[in-house]
DNA sequence: CGTTAACTTGATAGCATTCAACTAGCGTGG
DNA sequence: CCACGCTAGTTGAATGCTATCAAGTTAACG
């Protein structure tokens, strides 16, 4: 599944961009890096914290989410290998929600100094960084839209259309099958629903055979129909081609 | 009200969160812009278009919106004097929503180009910028949850006590009152209610002596309860200061 | 003053939640 | 190797929050 290529994460996501220099390459090379491994279901960083690095999925899935008064929780993004999920640390010193590994996870930490250097240093990755994090954005406006606007099938619909489109964008998906280590617990407090009913609903995507959803993965049986029922448009991915994983696995 | 300093809109704003030298503002000031008058409920930039400037309110209001299927709207975000509501599309080539204003506004335009040379030659400015796009997106985050998980009363009290500090940092607020010219339907694009239920919960803050609403404002009565109703955290705002405008109009 | 947009109010309907079991899968340990 | 126990998923019934529909009322404006 997770054939990850020997090449540096942050390589593989960028190079779905622009080509880059052989400086550049070498310079990420050079980014000095601690790497962990987290068990799944815990926390990388808290709300509250104010962190001096940022980390790198290598393997393995992450969320960020906030817990509310009542203790109720909302899952903001979710996450796979070659994100950053918390690059805005950068430029905002406490973190205004938390980050998770949802399953087992490789997770590589880097200061925010060295990065800054790097940006500093190399201003077309600079560029591409910045772009990452507005589209990061525009993914966050879509689920405020998508939550905000939706019904429970449509809402499930585009999420599913949306971890698809990003898992194909880095050579994540095959067919039209991803994994996709969610529970409906978690994909409720992402959308905004009860468990209960992303259950149903779920159902109800199988019943129409738009997907298939074996332990901690999903099959999309009808790609077109399941853009159609969540009225996904992938413009706000802001993907720049069609999606060419660096390395055929 | 809108008493507007003299000063660059861009100032106001940036000038909350540093001291610039006198070569930076210089620098702003000098920038290319283009000033219009607009119509209130007139469109900026529209979904799909490929804007080469952005813009800066310089006064009016202006929101950010999509329109999904069934002709259903999601107001995204509201914006103020001195905001600059289109800044991403520096980074992301075409828009993912569209921008309009609210009321009758000024709006000075200038070229992306200009914009990326001003933040090539100063990065403490760039810095700032960048800066103000993350909390952008932190604020996209918040939205996601107020919509996700909360009741139509924490809802809108939270969307209050927000409008109510982004005023208040650039001193468009009298006390506890600040001008809010959004119709209960756009409050209720905003938050994903309809708009009968909005005014239904307008009313039971109202009765609840929490706020006033006299036509086109609205004057917070006890601040400390509107925040404990809307479960306001100002965390995610990242303000760096107590809010003190650069000049006392 | 007439006209229109914004706001109110009442009644009814519906999607989603909540509560409460129950089932299936799976790892662990006796 | 099977039992136990836990987590995730499934199902049914009842409640409830919010939407929808349909008028009516107020307020701004020319």
């Amino acid at each position: 599944m997770s054939t990850l290529t020997p090449l540096h994460p942050l390589l593989r996501k960028m190079g779905t961009v622009t080509e880059l220099s052989a400086a550049e390459i070498t310079a990420i090379d050079a980014l000095p890096m601690l790497v962990r491994d987290l068990k799944g279901g815990q926390d990388i960083v808290r709300e509250g914290d104010r962190p001096s690095q940022c980390c790198v999925m290598l393997s393995g899935n992450a969320f960020r989410y906030k817990i509310l008064d009542e203790g109720k929780r909302q899952i903001l993004s979710f996450h796979i290998a070659g994100d950053v999920p918390d690059l805005q640390s950068l430029y905002l010193e406490v973190m205004d929600h938390s980050l998770a590994t949802l399953t087992p996870s490789r997770v590589a930490f880097i200061p925010h100094d060295a990065v800054r250097a790097l940006l500093h240093a190399h201003s077309r990755i600079a560029d591409i960084v910045w772009r990452e994090m507005l589209i990061d954005s525009s993914i966050f406006r879509e689920w405020v839209a998508n939550v905000g606007r939706r019904s429970a099938v449509a809402r499930l619909a585009h999420v599913l259309c949306e971890m698809f489109e990003k898992a194909r964008q880095v050579g994540l998906t095959e067919g039209g099958a991803f994994e996709l280590p969610v529970t409906q617990e978690e994909l409720a407090d992402a959308m905004g629903l009860s468990t209960v009913h992303v259950n149903r609903t779920m159902m109800e995507l199988r019943r129409n055979h738009l997907i298939k959803t074996p332990r901690g993965a999903v099959i999309i049986n009808d790609w077109e129909g399941l853009k159609e029922v969540g009225g996904f448009d992938p413009t706000y991915l802001h993907m720049r081609k069609v999606p060419t994983p660096l390395l055929t696995a």
